[in-house]
DNA sequence: AAACTTGTACTATCTTCGTAGTACAATCTG
DNA sequence: CAGATTGTACTACGAAGATAGTACAAGTTT
């Protein structure tokens, strides 16, 4: 997987979970860019991408924040229909393997059990 | 998406969907390059690829044709363990996303419930 | 065996993609 | 305003990928 998209993948998956918070900096293209032994575009790319998407927010000479209201901006029809477009290429990916849409089911609801199981212990 | 990959999902999909049944032939390489105005070392790699993978069967001088156990030759640990990597996969996507496995699981349902619906009327 | 049909190996070319280098522009800070 | 810090535009190089062309091998049919 390219180094652009691990980072995209990072930075998305830390403020999911809550790592980086909303309105919290990132590092400076260069600071990550050394860091990660990596070209200073491609993390500005990346910045850039995310920007585009609403995810970060960027203001030259400052530096590059989390976006205040991304998620919560994502309203409930938007959330709806990013989900229904994620959905049907699942299915349709899983379609093409012999599963069916019953059989996702089936396996997310036995991962679902799986991952309680593990908290209660 | 590449040619190649878009005649691979085209005859899977073709498979499951019971359009190509266990058995039959297909075109030659030549006659479905023709058709499709590909070389035919493109539709021949997918035929190899998907013999590869157990899904057809190719004897030379005679043709291509739909493999006769391939979902059923899958037994169930290894459509177990292959539905479970593919799950893993859509779950960190979509939770790269910011949507947890329980809205995959939420939309699944509403999807089924729209197409029970559709097959109704 | 000869002719034909099938798939296959090898190679070349073209394109696309990812990354890096360099130079630039915008903004802030003293 | 001067200098520093930030992100950005443009270019180029390298590698990988996809497709096509040609020639070959395995099998079938007559």
């Amino acid at each position: 997987m390219p180094l652009y998209a691990q980072l995209t993948r990072a930075i998305q998956f830390a403020i999911v979970t809550g790592r980086l918070q909303i309105g919290e900096q990132l590092p400076t293209v260069r600071q990550l860019a050394v860091e990660l032994r990596v070209n200073a575009n491609t993390v500005a790319k990346v910045y850039a991408e995310l920007e585009r998407s609403g995810v970060l927010e960027t203001r030259r000479g400052v530096g590059t924040f989390v976006c205040a209201r991304h998620f919560e901006a994502r309203n409930r029809q938007d959330s709806q229909a990013i989900l229904g477009d994620l959905v049907d290429r699942f299915v349709e990916e899983a379609g093409a393997m012999g599963f069916s849409p019953d059989d996702l089911i089936a396996q997310l609801q036995r991962r679902r059990k799986k991952e309680t199981k593990k908290n209660v212990q």
